[in-house]
DNA sequence: CTGAAAGCGCTTACAG
DNA sequence: CTGAAAGCGCTTACAG
């Protein structure tokens, strides 16, 4: 059997529809007992409103999308994650737009996201998007964007403070005893991955390094080179967690022992991390709170128009794959 | 600008609306000339069709949802990455549904995937689920599951020969040497987690069943159970990668080498594998062909009410976890 | 406080 | 091959 209408519903009750839909949707225009019977009835009758149909007539609805680059990614699905419970919890729906880097992709989910009048969206880290069209497109004045958008102040913003992480990493590294500490990045092209670079090379009395990139062939390559050095740093700094685990995988495999050799630190806190072979010490970033942060600040810009930019304190985590150097 | 409608074209198309619609849907039944105008101009407006629009007058969408308990769980983001392609190719749009194990937060995505119209969804394996309940709901009767409902055979399946791949494991073990091979599993309760085992009990000489559960503490206790063995085995074979990774970490954290001191082989073949400590050797699941496959027997049950069963067969995929015994 | 009407953007028999 | 009409399930000014 289809599923019962505003009109079946009506009917069933004795009243117009505009009571009806009044009754869900500004229930306080509606006389108390009118209200409570046709609530009754409607549950008796198992009545959900259609979503589509509200949509298409108050061109808005509660479908958000988050637009992330790949799924796979540990980071982003903790993120979506997340956001999927945040969003659940203000009424919207969160839809997950997978674009695997594909810039056509992307314009594509959000022009299907402006036909369902979302009324807003979200763009995780590093998802690959030419933020001047984005500008263009109507609905492209509504993401909210989780990394720094200098260019436009105008687009709200919620990060992680990337140079405060790095600094931390120093922190931790150098209390243990290190002096000459390594680096390894991830793939370049964000802004977070800039920074993090950044930051360590500001930081570091003597910057080293290492081959990067996101693929297992890049951690091979940096373990490679690794050994192949004569003043091999005692410690590591990894852009991120998954480049952390493909650095230590590699090192391992050359016979590197990790922290007996060399201390690796992340970045990002995945809780993967504290299953990986020695449980990985890193500098974990509030997931959670990003994406709360992340819709109440769309929220706010369409209420008044303000963009934010939220920066959050990043924290140290100590698990296993750091240790004194040694002696 | 307010996207243009369907009329807008018309209007600047000099027809009518309906002309425009069989323009786009139904193309061999309107005049080449006409149509092809029609499109010129579409274009130049920059017109997309409203799917919201449709779906409520067609009474169906493209929308399909994948519902997963947990996307943080490597195995269901490869499913979620593979199937959002597979849909993609088939017109289909994707909509990714993360339970969180809730069996209330599941049928609230039934019902609201029924209410957008869905043609049909995909329910990923260890979703908790009362498959009777399902059967009650009208949408229920359009599913297809990513595991083995034995006692609705209307449901149509995809899953992994999953004894076949327990069988691979110890093969492979077996003419490295092994003899004494244990087992760690997961959460209990889905039919993949108990085909596993009762694969392992059935093909093993001396069953050595280590405590299991999915969570970082339940490798912690496993890892100590090993320890304190007399007898202990020399190779160990998980029930899925994630519950491998977690008891590397834990036996590593108490000084056992792998493959070193004992040989630990996986299930599932998830990339993360390659990138761990060591490289995980494991039983690969061909994810890409469940995607599709699923998709297709969904559509073939639409098509001709026919519940088809599929299952795929595994393979062997020899990392650096496992080695010769220690002689 | 409630009803009647118009309309969101589309599709699809039905005529012609 | 094309147009005119009805209608999918809702909402929201406008009357009363």
């Amino acid at each position: 059997m289809a599923d019962p209408s505003i009109d079946a519903v009506a009917e069933a009750a004795g009243v117009h529809r505009s009571t009806v839909s009044r009754a869900f949707s500004r229930p306080e225009a509606v006389k108390t007992e009118t209200r409570q019977h046709i609530l009754r009835v409607a549950e008796r009758l198992g009545y959900t409103m259609s979503p589509l149909a509200q949509a298409l007539r108050r061109k808005s609805s509660t479908f958000v999308p988050l637009i992330v680059p790949d799924i796979t990614n540990p980071f982003f699905a903790e993120l979506a994650k997340t956001m999927t419970e945040a969003a659940g919890q203000r009424g919207y729906q969160l839809m997950l737009c997978v674009t695997n880097g594909d810039t056509v992709q992307t314009a594509g989910y959000l022009t299907a996201m402006q036909s369902l009048y979302a009324p807003f969206g979200i763009i995780a880290p590093s998802t690959r998007v030419d933020i001047d069209t984005l500008a263009k497109i109507d609905f492209g004045q509504r993401m909210v964007v989780i990394d720094r958008v200098d260019e436009h102040p105008a687009v709200p913003t919620v990060t992680v403070d990337n140079r405060r992480g790095i600094e931390l990493a120093f922190e931790h590294l150098r209390s243990l005893g290190h002096r000459r500490i390594g680096y390894v990045s991830g793939i370049a092209g964000t802004h977070t991955a800039q920074d993090r670079m950044d930051a360590y090379r500001d930081l570091a009395d003597d910057p080293i390094v290492l081959d990067s990139g996101a693929d297992t062939e890049a951690s091979e390559r940096a373990a490679a080179q690794f050994v192949a050095m004569d003043d091999r740093p005692t410690a590591i700094i990894a852009a991120n967690d998954m480049v952390a685990f493909g650095v230590i995988s590699a090192l391992a495999a050359q016979g590197i022992s990790i922290p007996g050799d060399v201390s690796i630190i992340g970045f990002d806190g995945l809780s993967l991390g504290a299953r990986s072979n020695p449980a990985l010490t890193t500098i974990s970033q509030p997931i959670t709170d990003m994406g709360s942060i992340a819709i109440d600040l769309a929220e706010k810009k369409a209420a008044d128009g303000s963009a934010g930019h939220v920066v959050l304190e990043p924290e140290l985590l100590v698990r296993a794959s750091t240790a004194g150097p040694r002696s």
